[in-house]
DNA sequence: AAGGTGACTGATG
DNA sequence: GCATCAGCCACCT
């Protein structure tokens, strides 16, 4: 496992309930700025495996990336359980819910 | 081996 | 806000 997958494995897991992260932004931070690719194939094959919080893991616009419906509607669940208020749309509030490490 | 693909992003018009 | 384009990069055909 490269150090890259590593970080961002680190990263997702430290993301606190209720609060969520960008792609990017986890791309950034594990050092591979323009990693975001990564980062969804890291969450897309081992999301399960690691009993990562994959659910907290939305694209720059603050929106639910992911495609499947199943999935999807998934993770608007788990989000809505932790608190996060996510449109219908999959929209959430970014300013409102990031979760910046360190205060960033 | 070459080309397509996507749970991405930022810039531009 | 929407549409395009161009970077991006490991995986799958």
């Amino acid at each position: 496992m490269s150090p890259f997958t590593q970080r961002v494995l680190e990263i997702i897991q430290e993301i606190p309930e209720g609060q969520v992260m960008t792609y990017g932004q986890i791309a950034g931070l594990a050092g591979s700025p323009r990693g975001a690719r990564q980062v969804v194939r890291i969450l897309h094959s081992s999301s399960g495996k690691y009993g990562l919080p994959w659910h907290r893991v939305v694209n720059a616009r603050g929106e639910i990336a992911i495609r499947q419906e199943e999935s999807r509607m998934l993770q608007m669940l788990y989000l809505r359980d932790e608190g996060v208020e996510v449109a219908d749309n999959g929209q959430l509030d970014l300013d409102r819910w990031r979760f910046i490490p360190h205060g960033e």
